[in-house]
DNA sequence: CGGTTGCTTGCAAACGTTTGTTCAGGGAGG
DNA sequence: CCTCCCTGAACAAACGTTTGCAAGCAACCG
């Protein structure tokens, strides 16, 4: 019977209430970083307890809606389970929640269109910037695609795929370098047939095939032969698919001393397969791998491999991006037409590489 | 000068000057489910047409603003890189992108306090539902939070952790079933001195403690005397702590035959630390995990362990998050007072165990 | 004492949807 | 021919913010 006055106000309508003033100077109590508020010490100390006493929380959507910003950034990974890729998540999980944003995350499963059909779907739910874990963009083809995208939201960053094509920006590690130390050291182990195993079950990954081009362009500058039978690509990513393609390497009439394989997951699976067919590594067999993921340490032998600086990679990709959105708030900054950002790698030598076992057959 | 009409709306208006109707007509047929909608098919077409033509995507900031749903589930993983967090992340992308729902994604990185207090910002964005990953809910505490959690969400599913406490859903695997699985093999193999290797460095594990509970009850059960010193707790999850713990129990006067490593992680360090102590496995010693993680069949031995069915945990999980969100909307359903799946573990025999080898002391 | 300035605060208009209610028109039945 | 009902479509009110603009008010200067 005696209702007072109005009611109450769902959010920032009953702080306002409470604290005795208009919503508007709430908003600005709320947002206006600590200091430099244009509303005075008193009303301020007024609202913050209001706020405090209903355990307000601005509503987010409404919010968005205003500022058109939500905080949040969209990632695509190529795959959630491969290490690689979780390893990069976490750190740029890291680096978001350190900036209070958010992460909203889809997987791809290794296939180009559903990552640009994601992308199209991430770009209906607006998010302040996406972020592309993977190797599963093609060069040639995903250029219109991929400025559509640029289009769409202010900010896009790649990570682990190839160059920038239309003004992206794109973190990598040096493939070609990381390549030449892995087949230096075989080198210098004294191996001269190396054979090359890269993935085959995924169509136009950039990464197997800059690897696998980088390795040829080694063997030649090395005056080593470049033999077509020496390069296999797996057919699956189980071990029957292991055991195939190493058995095929082994019954050849030169078999190779050593194996670059292009990936750590694949080169743990090499390894096994080894095993199961009683290759001993690295006695009769030397092994090296590319990533340096975490189980490449936990493996019986430890696997020598090229190591991506994951970290730092993420990290920089993470901040990279997050400091483009807030830049282009400020200043409307127009990107560079290519951006590449290139890491190197460094070989972590471990227990699977060592010199060939003497010939037998002179 | 000869500005027609007005001149163009944004979004939703846009269309409707297009197609000449109200922004009332485009949303019904935007957003009636194909058939049911009461309005005409002429106009249907009309709109449809000029939807496509003007590539029209709806707000989502507005639409949620309006109807208080996004569609959007929050998860909270404890880990984003370990292979059993990773590979339930996978199934739940899958079972969330089926349904048209997105993920947002955060770590707790082992941390309870972080857990909740990510609850809490999730709880500000308004996620329409709460997917709880992992082992570092502690039973008896975070009831208050867990009702908050439900207060504020309708629905919030766990997996992986601790039974049901507050009425949200819990899916388990049969912990106690899967250890007595492990167990019942190594026995069978002969084994009289089995240790069980557990996680230290986590406090709070509910997982940890309760597979360490059905050791004991096991051994107890069968006759087997409960030795204290056969239970360690690794200090920390790299090589040197799994050496400095095997080293302990090696050295006792009378030594274990077998490990029962609570988790797959661990077990597989722990397979690494035997080799490089020069421990045969499982000739020496013989090793059983818990988890079955991808790695679990690459390791050399393979890892004999209990295979959680995570692939029907994690879908059973979203799909059940998913069913009841829509559920909630049809029918307010009041959740039973305390809900929990659980599912039944498999015992997968590989490599790593085999009959203790004939002891020389007699 | 009046005008100007500077500081605080309130008003109201967006932002782009969804949805209950109203309205116009047409066909059928009395 | 009038009335009633039914269908199809428009009107307008929310949803909870942010923010440009204006207004109130005191003090200060001339």
């Amino acid at each position: 019977m005696t209702r007072e006055t109005a009611p109450r106000g769902g959010g920032i309508r009953g702080v306002a209430q409470l604290a005795g003033v208009s919503i508007s100077t709430v908003s600005r109590v709320l947002n206006e970083k600590n200091g430099n508020a244009r509303v005075s010490e008193a009303t301020v100390a007024r609202v913050r307890s209001a706020a405090q006493q209903l355990r307000y929380r601005p509503n987010p959507w409404a919010r968005s809606l205003r500022t058109a910003q939500t905080r949040t950034i969209g990632v695509i990974t190529f795959d959630l389970v491969h290490p690689f890729a979780a390893e990069l998540l976490r750190v740029i999980a890291a680096a978001c929640h350190a900036h209070d944003y958010h992460l909203l995350v889809s997987t791809a499963e290794y296939d180009q269109h559903e990552t640009w059909a994601l992308c199209d779907i991430l770009s209906a739910d607006r998010v302040d910037g996406v972020l592309l874990l993977g190797n599963v963009l093609s060069a040639q083809a995903g250029r219109d695609d991929m400025e559509r995208l640029l289009q769409a939201h202010g900010q896009v960053v790649t990570i682990g795929d190839r160059p920038s094509i239309a003004g992206e920006l794109s973190v990598l590690v040096d493939d070609e370098y990381g390549v030449r130390l892995a087949l230096e050291h075989l080198l210098a182990l004294g191996h001269r047939r190396i054979a090359h195993v890269g993935i085959g079950y995924h169509a136009d990954s950039w990464e197997d095939h800059h690897r696998l081009r980088a390795y040829r362009g080694f063997l030649q500058a090395h005056n080593l032969q470049n033999d077509p039978a020496l390069e296999v690509a797996l057919q699956g990513s189980d071990l029957e698919a292991a055991s195939q393609a190493l058995r095929s390497l082994l019954d050849l009439a030169h078999p190779p001393t050593a194996l670059f394989v292009n990936n750590d997951a694949t080169a743990i699976i090499m390894l096994k397969a080894a095993a199961l067919s009683g290759i001993r590594v690295p006695e009769a067999l030397s092994i090296v791998g590319f990533d340096d993921i975490g189980y490449a340490a936990m493996c019986i032998p430890g696997l020598t491999t090229v190591h991506q600086p994951i970290d730092q990679m993420g990290s920089y990709a993470a901040r990279a991006l997050l400091e483009a959105i807030d830049g282009v708030r400020v200043a409307t900054v127009e990107p560079a037409a290519h951006r590449t950002v290139i890491f190197a790698p460094t070989l972590v030598v471990r227990e699977s590489s060592a010199p060939p076992a003497p010939t037998l057959r002179g």
